[in-house]
DNA sequence: TTGTACGCGTTATCAG
DNA sequence: CTGATAACGCGTACAA
């Protein structure tokens, strides 16, 4: 049972593989009907499947493109994974998708065999500890588009949330309904983690801004397992703020387990809204005000960016997509009768 | 800026293509120090990379699998990947992923196209629709695992969940908490989505067994935005089930909108357990009893029989991964004191 | 309209 | 220990 070539289509129809060649490629101006009917037959009978792999040598394509995540559970990366996806069916492009677990080591190894397997382009979350690696890429003229983060020093196309955007959403909402004692809850500050380095310093901004009281201790950065603890030591000494903004899912679960372990209510005893649109946010109760990030969007800008430089030459450029609050009722108007 | 090949690393190290190829692929045995050092340098020099498109024309195999899925925004999906994506990373080996959103043509263009790609092999949540392309599959001996779904007729590796002993366990479960009057919320019957099939029979099968009545009424299958008002209808009759199964995430949210609607009380207005064990079960309020799927088993296993399958011949064979109760709040005893 | 011959970048074989 | 030379399967001038 060997594989069946091209040699062998043209064999049975009894033509040259050029010829079988072009009837493939549909060239098939000057070739008789004759002949065309031959080959096809030929194919069908033989089962003929062309070998992409042959070709891709050849043409120096292979149709297929990198993309490099964190962690493929997150909601945030499989929605932009699924965007890129749908991009790439349109353009009869494949996605090989790998997971770095934020491991600079991965990443590398990673990029190295991509590249070595020939993809015609990459869009990656990127770890930013593999400084040198990416600028050998943007050397070598390989189609790239970061996503969610940056990394300082490279000129990279680069589709970011407009995380600035977002604080001032969140934060002036709940201004705007009344709250003034806001706390933020985030991961560990990492100043590599693009994301949680704006949020948080976007925080501060926005309540200078409001000429609000920044209170260290409300501003809670943590090991997200060790949050809810946090949460306990201020809600013992009687100082939790009136209001909590969650940078993300994974703090807003644990904003979650501190409220239920505690039977607080939202948003009478603490007003909650976070980024990340959850899908349980408008069945949990109260239904969850959150900021909802573009990620579709994201991932069809990074792969139209993508397609982009693949198609020619041009200039880097940063995008910051913009965030969408949806209202619900985690915090709603301070004193307000809420109505679930 | 050409490519540079390994011809190039040959000729700046003054010695033969073969040379360099046997560099490359550790056969020193028998090179001099002085060879290899030469080459290292070149190598470095040149920034040479090797083309792995060309290897695979010689050696046959891409070490690339595909992975064809319904959808990759479905939690199972996700972490059946995450757990396939890990398995490969350990074997070198990259996996190419597809949606399908469970349409066979779209099924039939991916299967061609990796197979075009020589992808050495396939792991796919099949729609069922193409039992003649998974015939071909088998006849060219390409390794291939289905997961989540079998297809009639079709001899090879499937790796599901044991629907028939997910239903035991949730259904028991809720008689022996008290509750007599079980309610199934499913999607609409579909013959070849399996998992929802099996669930639905096996929902009947266990009420039987158990002595326990089966009212048509309580058996709601139906598109999943329309799920709410059959449950309204039910609720305005005053024919709630006193418990409700839901055969899937999709459908727990339906019946979670519906219970936050009426401001019914779970579980002394109606009881609720549920398969998929959703992120937010524990911080709901009351935390949700449910039945996890083991996914990463599911795709670890499916991972481990493609690869037996690549090392040589085995013989195709059925998986049944056990499902898990997770015991929470959202079922406790009927007539019990609740806690939260 | 079709066939010949060569190139794509690598590996395998076999001399030397 | 190293180097020619022939594949691998396909695309494409160029020749016929």
């Amino acid at each position: 049972m060997r594989k069946v070539t091209m040699a062998d289509v043209a064999r049975l129809a009894n033509v040259s593989k050029s010829t079988v060649s072009q009837y493939l490629n549909k060239r098939y101006e000057y070739m008789s009907e004759e002949t065309k009917k031959r080959i096809a037959e030929a194919i069908e009978q033989l089962q003929y499947r062309p070998n992409v792999i042959a070709r891709s040598l050849k043409q120096k394509s292979t149709a297929t493109i990198g993309v490099i995540v964190f962690n493929i559970l997150h909601m945030l990366t499989t929605q932009v994974l699924r965007a890129i996806e749908d991009m790439c069916q349109q353009h009869d492009f494949h996605v090989i998708v790998c997971n770095t677990d934020d491991d600079p080591e991965k990443e590398r190894k990673y990029i190295d065999m991509l590249w070595a397997k020939q993809v015609d382009g990459f869009i990656i979350f990127p770890t930013g500890k593999n400084v040198d690696l990416y600028k050998k890429m943007i050397e070598a003229r390989l189609p790239l588009v970061f996503v969610d983060r940056t990394v300082e020093g490279i000129d990279v196309d680069a589709v970011l949330l407009d995380n600035e955007g977002a604080v001032q959403l969140a934060v002036r909402y709940l201004v705007k309904q009344g709250y003034k004692h806001i706390g933020l809850v985030a991961p560990p500050f990492a100043s590599h983690v693009i994301p949680r380095t704006e949020r948080i310093h976007a925080f501060r901004h926005v309540l200078r801004a409001a000429n609000l009281p920044i209170e260290e201790e409300w501003i809670v950065t943590e090991q997200v397992k060790r949050i809810p603890e946090r949460l306990d030591a201020l809600l013992r000494q009687n100082k939790l703020p009136e209001a909590i903004f969650a940078i993300n899912d994974l703090t807003l679960m644990e904003v979650l387990t501190f409220v239920k372990k505690h039977q607080l209510s939202i948003p009478t005893d603490v007003a909650l809204i976070s980024i990340d649109d959850v899908p349980f946010a408008s069945v949990y109760t109260p239904s969850l005000t959150t900021i909802a990030q573009p990620a579709f969007d994201m991932g069809k800008k990074a792969a139209e960016r993508l397609f982009m430089q693949m198609d020619g030459e041009t200039r880097p450029q940063m995008f910051r997509l913009a965030p969408k609050l949806i209202e619900r009722d985690s915090a709603k108007k301070r004193g307000e009768k809420n109505e679930w």
